[in-house]
DNA sequence: AGCTACTTGCACACCAGTGTGCAAGTACGA
DNA sequence: TCGTACTTGCACACTGGTGTGCAAGTAGCT
């Protein structure tokens, strides 16, 4: 705010904090659009940022670059909410419930990375980091099934892809209004996959919520 | 075969067996186009289908008649598939249970269907017309519901809409060689959903098995 | 005021895909 | 063998989206 560039050399950070906006609104917009119809063209994005699509150009050289971008941001928020994995619950459905409840919140971004994954298959970065999170995913579930709480009907990665799509249907519920909680109901219905019934799964997801409260990751900004 | 076109009148229907088939071919080439990528090109379904682009112009006039072709097929299909409403078991976990047994064979189409009506909007009617299936879907669910054989943690149209995803999931799944049953455990995983554990859930679709053999529909040719 | 960084509004070239026209080719049935 | 129905292989016009160039405009910093 009143904290200009005061080194000469510095390459200037307040002239360019606007700008910087700008970018953001860009990408926020973007991802807007993107959710809207997957395959929404340049002057869609730029329209939607209130912006001309050279603008859009300026900060993005290509349409990849600006996929890049999201995907970038949308995996920081992912890797951020998901939290340190030595810092969670030794309980295997305990711990699926904390990550259901903690990604939940960036659903919008999250979203978006699973739909890129899938499309622009040229992301193989994006289908990586995705690995990551689906790797610690069937960790977890493959733990829960050895000690005998969840149950084994299907392969773990098999497991994991359903709660993944079942996350993009409640979010799209969610966004139509049918589903209002915060990840409570996501929650439940993975560990029903996973072989709880729902009653049971609700009281996890409260101690989850609970567990949560008690341990707040020192990325809960 | 040795039947040809007698009547001077009629329009000739063996020279044109030729074309059918080929329209046909087409059809089939473009379901596989469309899953492989949702938006393949024209030229794209004509190569699958070993046949040039001006010939699917042939039998198709525009892109839009081509997807409404599929769409027709696939839901005629998934009608067929269907059978019944009210040649189906009472009990709502039996009814399920078969209805998921009864679509898995016609995965590809109802994959095509579903994915149609997500993104060409314009299709009303491949929406209007998963939503006669949906609804049967719903009313089922909601009887097991108040007889309180299902778990109500979400309204019975979301509990639908997770099952699709499912569908779809586990089709994809089953595309890649990580599934190999015959829908057992789509079935096994749209009760757990519902609330039934799956050691249950698979009792379930024992007898929704043995049901199918002695209730053989009509349209189990 | 003057500099600088950023935005805007055109212009353009370039593609990839769609849909059409037409003349030549092929194969099957009478 | 001829005719008919269908396919092929080009040519073309048209559209919508991408990416670039450039000159003019605007707003903050010094």
């Amino acid at each position: 705010m009143s904290v200009p560039t005061k080194s000469p050399g510095d390459p200037g950070k307040t002239r360019r904090s606007h700008a910087r906006a700008n970018r953001a609104r860009i990408l926020d917009a973007a991802v807007a659009a993107f959710i809207a119809d997957p395959d929404a063209s340049m002057d869609d994005v730029a329209r939607a940022a209130g912006v001309v699509r050279r603008t859009v150009y300026a900060h993005f050289p290509s349409r990849e670059a600006l996929v890049e971008g999201i995907a970038d941001e949308a995996s920081a928020a992912l890797v951020v909410a998901m939290g340190d994995e030595a810092r969670q619950p030794e309980r295997p459905d305990l711990a699926v419930a904390v990550m259901a409840l903690r990604t939940w919140p960036i659903g919008d971004r999250f979203r978006m990375l699973l739909s890129f994954a899938r499309r622009e298959l040229g992301e193989q970065r994006i289908h990586d980091l995705l690995g990551v999170v689906r790797d610690r995913d069937v960790r977890v579930v493959e733990r829960g099934r050895q000690s005998g709480v969840f149950a084994s009907y299907l392969p773990s990665t098999v497991l994991v892809a359903l709660a993944e799509a079942m996350t993009i249907t409640l979010l799209d519920q969610a966004n139509s209004g049918a589903v209002q909680d915060s990840g409570e109901s996501f929650a439940v219905a993975y560990l029903a996959v996973l072989g709880l019934i729902p009653a049971e799964g609700a009281r996890v997801v409260d101690e989850a919520r609970r567990w949560l409260r008690e341990n707040p990751d020192v990325a809960d900004r």
